[in-house]
DNA sequence: TTGAAAGCGCTAACAT
DNA sequence: ATGTTAGCGCTTTCAA
C-alpha cells in the first residue's frame, strides 16, 4: 500500500533506517536497546518499524555476534558403536554428507491428497518403519516422567532469557557425532546433557573438541566438565532411617542399574545406613529404573524373604511396579510392607497407595544447569563446577 | 602444529581453500557436492578439510541460502490471555524487549563454587519459582504418553535430513508470539504444532503471517492451514462394536473435552454406532484425558448405572482410571466391566489389566507431519492439505 | 571446470 | 549522538 512495496523478502535495517531517515546503526541501536539514542530519533526508529513490519534476520545477526541464542538440549545414551563404514577418515565431517547419509524411510508410501477438499485417507498401516532404529531409545526416554522434568526446568529457566533449545537424541556414535558437529558450526551456543547410561562417551567428545557443556549428574567416568547433581546417599539414608522409625526390622532394597552413579551411590547410601543401624545385611535385587524390572526385582526379593517388612526402591517407576506386585502377593502396603521410592515423580503421587519417597528436586537441577551453561558462556574462562542438591523425604501413605 | 594456527576462531572456507591451493568457491562446491568438480581437485580439498578440522558455519550459510534447517516443534495450548499491558502497539515486536522482559527466577540464590574440586552443596531448596508460570501447563504436557510419541515420530523422520527440532510451548499470549516471532526471523524454517486445546489462536496467526506449519489435527476453527489427523469416528465404531460383540448390553463411555474435534468425534462415533445396533442413549461422563478425570467420571458413571457392563473411555489414561476406579469398586475387569482405551499409548499396555484399545499411529502420524512441512518448504506453492489415518483396533485382556 | 567478485543482513569500530 | 565503513563466512552469479 505504500511507496514501499519491493519485491523483495521481509524489511531489512536498511528499509527501516530508510523510512526513518536515520542510519542502520542507529536503527540497529535501538533496536539492541543500546544507550546513546535520541528519544525523539527513538520514536521514529520504532515508528519505522511497526509500518514496515520488520523482524531482525537472526543468520546475520548470529554470523557477527558469534552466538546463536539456543542451546542443544540432548539425551545421550549407551548405545550400539557400529564401527565407521568407510571412507573420509578425518575428523571433520561435512554436512552435506551427514544430510545425504538418510536412510529414508516411509515417506514415499503416504497418500497425500494435493486438494484441501475432503483430504485423504490413510490405510491403517502400523508403526512400520520409525520404531526400528532410534525409535526404542526414545521410547525409553519418554517413559521416564524425569525426562519431562528435566525439560520443564530447563526451558523455564532458558525462556525469559530468550535461548531456545534443540532437542537432540544421541544413543549411536553417530548421533554424538553429530552433535558435536552440530555445536562446531556455531548452531547451538552449547550443549547441556542428560545421559542415560553409563560409559557414555559423548562428554568427553564435547569436552575434548573444546565446547561448552554442562551435565546432569556427575559422569560415570571422570571428565572436566560441569555438573549438578543430587547427593544420592544422603537421599538413601533418608529412606532407610524412615523404613527404621517405622518400625521395619526385614528390608530389602531394589537397586538400580550398578553401572550409573546414582545407582551405585543410592544403593550404597542405603547399605551404609542400614550397616549403622546394626543390619549388616540387606537383601537386593537389581532393576533398570523401569517399572516392569521393579516388578520383576519384588518378585524375586519376595521369593528369597516372604517375610519383607520393608523396601527401598531406588526410583519411583520400580517401587510402583514393587507395590504392584506386592498388593498381587497379597500384602498390604504399607501395613505388612513399607515401600519408599526416589525422585518424587508423577508416578509417586498417582501410585495407589501414594508413594513416600525422596524428593529430587529435579526442576531445579535443570534449571541450575542450564545456569551454569549460560554462565560459562558468559565467562568461558571460568573452571568447571559443579553442584550438589540436597534431597527429602516426601511422607505420603506406602510408609 | 602446523604452520597454520594463527590466533582466529574456527577455520573458515578461506583457510581450507588457501590450504588446498584454491578458490573459495571450489571449496564450497566440494563442501555441498555440487556437480563439476575435478576428482583431485576434490580430494585435495577433502585433505585440506581434515588437516584444517574445517566446519561450515551455520550462521553464514543461513545468511545467504535463505534456510535454517531447524523447524519449531510447538506444543501449543489455550492459556490465559492477559491483555497487553503498555506501550509498543505496533505489530512488529523488537526482539531485545522480548528478551529484557525477563521477569527472572530463582537464579542468585543458587550456591555455586568455583572450584572444580570437592563442588558445592544446595541446601534442599524446594521447587519453588519454576513451576508458578508454565510449570503446569508443560508439566501435563509431559504426563501424557503422546508427546513423546509426537516427538519420536518427527525426530525420526527430520534427523536423517539434517533437520533440528526446536522444542516451544505456547500456552500464553506472549509464548504465541515469540513463536511467530522466531520463525518470522528466519530462525526455523516452519513449525509443527500440536494443540493441546480448543480455541487456540496460534494457528491462525502462523499462518495469517504467512508462515508454513502443518498441524497435528484439525483446528476446532477452520483455518487454512494443513495437518494430519485420524479417522476417530471409525476408532468409536470400532470400540462399540467390540464391546457389542462381546456381548455387553448397558454400555457406558467416558468422553473427552468436547471442545477439541477428537472429543467430540469419539463421542459422536461411538453413539452413533452404538444408535446403529438399537442403543439409542448412551451413559455419558466426561472427562479431561487424564487418569484422575477418568476415575471420577468412572464413579459417576457407576453411581448412576452400577449394571455397566461395558465402558468406552475416549483414551487410555482415562480408562485405566476407570479400571483402577472399577477394581476399588469391586467389579473384574473384564467379567464384570469390559473397558476400551483409545490411542494404544504405553498406558494400555501396562494397565492391569492390558488395555484393548483403539490404535491411534502417533509416530506415523507425527513423521508425515514432518514429511507434509518439508514438502511445503520445497514447494511453498503447493496447496495445503491433510492426511487422515484409520485407526485399528488392538485386542488385549480389557475387552 | 575454476576463479573473481558481489552480496546476504547485521553489528561494531571508528570518525564525526 | 549519529553516520560511515568494514567485515562476519558463506553461496552464487558471471567470466574466463
Amino acid at each position: 500500500m505504500t511507496e514501499d512495496s519491493r519485491a523483495a523478502g521481509s524489511p531489512t535495517l536498511e528499509d527501516v533506517a530508510k523510512a526513518a531517515g536515520v542510519s542502520r546503526a542507529t536503527v540497529s541501536r535501538v533496536i539492541n536497546g543500546v544507550r546513546n539514542v535520541d528519544p525523539v530519533i527513538q520514536a521514529a526508529v520504532r515508528d519505522a518499524v511497526a509500518v514496515t513490519g520488520y523482524t531482525p534476520n537472526r543468520a546475520a545477526r548470529s554470523l557477527v555476534t558469534r552466538k546463536a541464542d539456543s542451546i542443544a538440549l540432548v539425551v545421550s545414551g549407551a548405545g550400539d558403536d557400529p564401527p565407521p563404514v568407510a571412507a573420509t577418515a578425518g575428523p571433520a565431517a561435512s554436512t552435506s554428507s551427514a544430510t545425504s547419509a538418510a536412510s529414508a524411510a516411509s515417506a514415499a508410501s503416504a497418500t497425500s491428497a494435493a486438494d484441501s477438499a475432503g483430504g485423504s485417507r490413510n490405510g491403517g498401516r502400523q508403526g512400520a518403519g520409525f520404531d526400528g532404529g532410534v525409535g526404542s531409545f526414545m521410547t525409553e526416554v519418554f517413559a521416564d516422567p524425569f525426562f519431562g522434568r528435566v525439560v520443564t526446568g530447563v526451558v523455564n529457566f532458558l525462556r525469559p532469557r530468550g535461548i531456545h533449545p534443540v532437542l537432540m537424541f544421541a544413543e549411536t556414535s553417530l548421533a554424538r557425532d553429530e552433535v558435536v558437529s552440530y555445536l562446531r558450526q556455531g548452531s547451538a551456543d552449547g550443549a547441556l546433557v542428560v545421559s542415560t547410561h553409563a560409559e557414555d562417551p559423548l562428554p568427553a567428545l564435547i569436552t575434548d573438541a573444546g565446547l561448552p557443556a554442562v551435565l546432569y549428574a556427575r559422569p560415570a567416568r571422570p571428565v572436566r566438565i560441569s555438573y549438578v547433581d543430587l547427593a544420592h546417599q544422603d537421599g538413601a539414608r533418608l529412606a532407610a532411617e524412615r523404613l527404621l522409625a517405622r518400625g521395619c526390622r526385614r528390608i530389602g532394597t531394589i537397586a538400580g542399574p550398578l553401572d550409573v552413579p546414582a545407582g551405585q551411590d543410592r544403593l550404597a547410601g542405603f547399605r551404609d545406613t542400614m550397616a549403622r543401624h546394626g543390619h549388616p545385611y540387606v537383601p537386593v535385587a537389581g532393576g533398570e529404573f523401569t517399572e516392569e524390572s521393579g516388578a520383576a526385582a519384588m518378585e524375586r526379593l519376595l521369593a528369597e524373604h516372604p517375610d519383607l517388612d520393608g523396601v527401598f526402591a531406588a526410583n519411583d517407576l520400580m517401587a510402583v511396579g514393587a507395590c504392584q506386585v506386592l498388593r498381587e502377593r497379597g500384602r498390604r502396603v504399607p501395613d505388612d510392607v513399607a515401600v519408599i521410592g526416589f525422585d518424587d515423580s508423577r508416578a509417586a503421587a498417582s501410585c495407589r497407595p501414594p508413594l513416600t519417597t525422596v524428593r529430587q528436586p529435579v526442576e531445579d537441577m535443570a534449571a541450575e544447569m542450564a545456569r551454569l551453561l549460560l554462565d560459562r558462556l558468559a565467562r568461558p574462562d571460568r573452571p568447571v563446577t559443579s553442584v550438589i542438591f540436597e534431597p527429602t523425604l516426601v511422607r505420603r501413605a506406602s510408609a
